[in-house]
DNA sequence: CACTATTTGTACGTATGTATT
DNA sequence: GAATACATACGTACAAATAGT
């Protein structure tokens, strides 16, 4: 017989687990309400303090949130890749991981995403990349106020491939890593992106992208995914890294 | 001039950005001790229960630990994909995430992961792989007792893959995919780990993919991955959703 | 080894700003 | 606008745990 080693589980971890283990069953559906904290001290027997702290770690983990003076208690959440985003981002940050790095799991991510909406997309899909594709053509010369008209078609057309996919996990860590990778270099990048020539460069790519995933030439849709961004962000790599971006070519 | 939205920022959240931004840019090194709470209070001239707040979320974010009555204060920990694990974890059982999307994800990363293990691999990670596999092979019949000496070596094989990779991200995210999808399945399975057929079948998979890397064949290597595991693990998605896997193929 | 000082964990009371009805 | 219920934040107090003497 083998004994574990026993752990002090502190008191607001228990509240934690209770709740966290209640909406996770489902027994607790996003957007339903909590007891109040007064409520839930009652329940669990434990002091406010005790509460607060367990609703404290629940709101950082993106499972419930609550709101100063709302008398119907802390909202359960929808599940939502917010809590993903930051553990990436934190463990990019913490030194361990390059410019380098980010970029080769990006174009990881993209080339095996735009793989998959080759071969997985609808109809309804392709005509929304379309539409996207027109609307990033009639914005080339749109000034960049309003956060840029030509950008939200960007994204739009990332978002239908991102539909394609049909794998939230994939599209979740892409759009993490490509934020993370877009705050490291944007000291360096001097708001290139509202240079003409460079977002031609981008509606160009973007229409070979499309035919291939219209095509069903998944191989293409990736390589081109991946030579795409080793195009743009490959000067911001120093030299003696580029070596690792080169295999995935 | 355009206003931003003002947004009622809480005391304790001031707190953890403060103290994250100081652990994120080095000036805290991993190992080191932050103040104890009560001084922790003097210098951001807030409450002990802010403070301990505070500490809870960094604490579940992996950023600190505290252990009740350590003179020494919180400790700053390492980075470690801990948080990570449980991210992905909650949001692949929030019921968004079923298990072929996890699977499918896991068969990109680690058919990436051996596509860039063959071309940057050195003779000494080879060398390490070499040894783990005949570990395996040698522990074929070793009971399962001690967590198996069999696991042990079929981990230390996929470390020096790792190694190899040169990309922690790519490897830690595998790892918790991995991790996540065995729990979701571990009911199922019926511990067929010490079924014998099976480790021959893992030991002749890995010898296959070993010669790939060794002769630099990448793709060789990454379809062999991806294949292995859809062979182990095909059976337990649903007929209708094997089409996701196809692709990846 | 026991003791002590310090720190964390928990509890309770109170004041204040805020959202809902 | 008033009333109400709530979350936020502060302060104090005591118990439990730990490190170092």
């Amino acid at each position: 017989m083998k004994f574990e080693p026993v752990t002090t589980v502190r008191a607001y971890e228990r509240v934690v687990e209770q709740i966290e283990h209640a909406v996770l069953t489902g027994r607790l559906a996003p957007g339903t309400r909590l007891p109040s904290e007064r409520e839930l001290m009652a329940q669990f027997e434990v002091s406010r303090s005790t509460v607060r702290e367990a609703l404290r770690v629940l709101q950082a983990a993106g499972v419930v949130r609550s709101r100063a003076g709302d008398p119907r208690g802390p909202e359960v959440l929808p599940p939502s890749p917010t809590t993903l985003r930051k553990s990436i981002r934190r463990l990019a940050q913490s030194a361990h991981i390059g410019l380098a790095e980010l970029l080769q799991f990006r174009m990881l991510l993209e080339s095996s995403a735009y793989r998959l909406a080759a071969h997985l997309r609808t109809e309804d899909q392709l005509a929304q990349m379309e539409l996207a594709l027109r609307r990033m053509r009639d914005h080339l010369d749109t000034d960049t106020t309003d956060d840029g008209a030509f950008s939200q078609a960007d994204v739009e057309f990332h978002d239908a491939v991102a539909q394609a996919t049909q794998n939230p996990l994939v599209v979740a860590c892409g759009e993490v890593v490509r934020g993370v990778a877009m705050e490291l270099i944007e000291n360096k990048l001097a708001h290139a992106d509202d240079r003409r020539d460079l977002r031609e460069k981008i509606v160009a790519h973007h229409a070979e992208m499309l035919d291939a995933v219209r095509e069903g030439a998944s191989e293409r849709a990736g390589t081109l995914a991946c030579q795409a961004l080793y195009d743009y962000y490959a000067e911001y790599i120093p030299e003696s890294q580029r070596a690792l971006l080169a295999p995935l070519l």
